[in-house]
DNA sequence: CGCGATTTGTGCACGTCTTCACAAGCGCCT
DNA sequence: AGGCGCTTGTGAAGACGTGCACAAATCGCG
């Protein structure tokens, strides 16, 4: 189509970035339409309307417009958007465009499966190590990576540059663990342990914490059951849900 | 210490719980201030300030003040919060006074890892069943439970009644999985496949997703070293990132 | 060449969430 | 009994996020 000159186009090397700051709400949604673009590509779109990837992601086609327009990306008004112009915009954006390098500290029942996971590189991630602190543990092979002792960790930073370290031990060695994260230069951890930690400014820290995923629901479910409890008069099931129970920043009832 | 007449508290069956309608933020906190109110009693406290909880939790004071609040939580002036109370009374409100049925769908990597956590049981949960639809995994053992075929929903939901449905199946098998929960009447589901699920009305989905959480963090690292490339003067190191920059709804920088 | 169908980009209004700042309440000490 | 220091609970303001509704832009077709 008509060759738009995108401003930060990765192709374009040397100049400023010139990332503009998004909303975060916004930068937690890019991920979610950027599977839902591979996912059309694949099935052999080469244009998507809002409308069409709104709904392939789950969300509000006014929302993902005006998340897109955010990053200054062009759509073309009649047709809709470029689904591979898209998807590099968003990949570039998201700074995908070089492989990041993941470090795995923990590797125990959650990390094993981590390890194991090929969605890491299929998504823009490599796993560039796996860490552990027991012994028995160190030497061990996994998907074509050898478990080093954790405090290799520096010369594993100098052999390469981690990205984002993961952190997949106990509650108790977190906080050490991010620690000597942070003591190598990484600045961004995504940690599974059922705690807070503490980091110096500028590191980013995000939680992923099942039990709370879980206590989430069960509050919604409780909600529910009282409910469908009150109406002394009839009793009649479940119908019309009062307008506000959807949940946070989850999908619900997208409609069958 | 003087005994309270908390409303809607545990002990009293029988009348009607009034569940107040929190707000959505706030229920996604409780099980946190919860997780650190656990770490505080086995330490020995009794009683804990607004200031120390929500250091322990990782947010705001004031936040959290407003948060208990909601729930009619009553602390005391110039002492702070009862822990065992505030234990029990968030509790009540999650819905957690009833250790609720999980169904585990898919039982592979992932699956594996999770039937094998005992964060499940000391959260107030209980793993009831798992399902796969792989012939050769059908059969084996976990922790105690044996893995059934996921065509058997149907019993096992008639043996006890399953309060959320936890989906571990590649993304292809994800909606026929939740089709399947759904059919059976449960009515929460948490998601680890990639993928968006459509569910009718009145029934919740949570989704976890490594690849999008690793896709937030590699944004901002993006954007942290656009910034630190930036200044053409000098060339300091990176020092006063500029205020927005703090994650979603996770911790950052909370102070060593 | 012009027109209608289609779809983007966005101004605006509304709701939700966060944070400050402080009055009211409580217990302890004198 | 009274005062003082500490802590909660909340009003108000502002930041942020959402969704409607529509003007502007583009394409295809007659
Ligand atoms: N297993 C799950 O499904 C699951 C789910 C959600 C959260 N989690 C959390 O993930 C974390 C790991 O869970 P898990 O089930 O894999 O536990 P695990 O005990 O099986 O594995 C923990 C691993 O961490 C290693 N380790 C301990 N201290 C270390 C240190 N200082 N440095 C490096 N490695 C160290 C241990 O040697 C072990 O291999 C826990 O915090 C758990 O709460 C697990
Ligand atoms: N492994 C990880 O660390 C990880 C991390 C994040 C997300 N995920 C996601 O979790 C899901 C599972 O990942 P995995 O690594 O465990 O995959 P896996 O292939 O190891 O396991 C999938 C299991 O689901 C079973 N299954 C397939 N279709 C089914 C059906 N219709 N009903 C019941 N069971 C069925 C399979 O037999 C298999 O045992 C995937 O969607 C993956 O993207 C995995």
């Amino acid at each position: 189509m008509s060759q738009h000159r995108h401003p930060g186009a990765p192709g374009r090397a040397g100049a400023v970035p010139a990332l503009p700051d998004l909303p975060e709400a916004t930068v937690a949604r890019l991920p979610e339409y950027l599977r839902a673009l591979h996912n059309l590509a694949d099935a052999g779109h080469e244009t998507i309307s809002s409308e069409g990837l709104s709904a392939a992601a789950g969300v509000n086609s006014a929302k993902l417009r005006k998340d897109l327009s955010h990053l200054g990306s062009y759509g073309t008004r009649g047709v809709g958007y470029d689904v591979a112009l898209l998807i590099e915009q968003i990949e570039y954006v998201l700074g995908l465009t070089q492989r990041r390098a993941v470090a795995l500290v923990g590797v125990g029942n959650l990390g094993h499966a981590l390890a194991g996971y090929d969605g890491f590189a299929s998504r823009g991630f490599r796993i560039a190590a796996l860490l552990d602190a027991d012994p028995s543990r160190v030497g061990e092979e996994i998907n074509g990576l050898v478990v080093r002792h954790v405090d290799e960790l520096p010369a594993v930073a100098t052999e390469e540059s981690i990205a984002i370290g993961v952190i997949a031990t106990p509650a108790a060695a977190a906080q050490r663990v991010a620690d000597q994260l942070v003591a190598v230069g990484v600045t961004s951890i995504l940690n599974f342990a059922p705690c807070v930690l503490s980091v110096p400014e500028g590191v980013d820290v995000r939680k992923v914490d099942l039990a709370i995923e879980l206590q989430i629901l069960s509050f919604h479910e409780h909600r529910k059951a009282s409910l469908t409890a009150l109406p002394a008069t009839g009793g009649s099931a479940l119908t019309a849900l009062p307008g506000g129970l959807a949940a946070t920043d989850t999908q619900e009832a997208i409609g069958t």
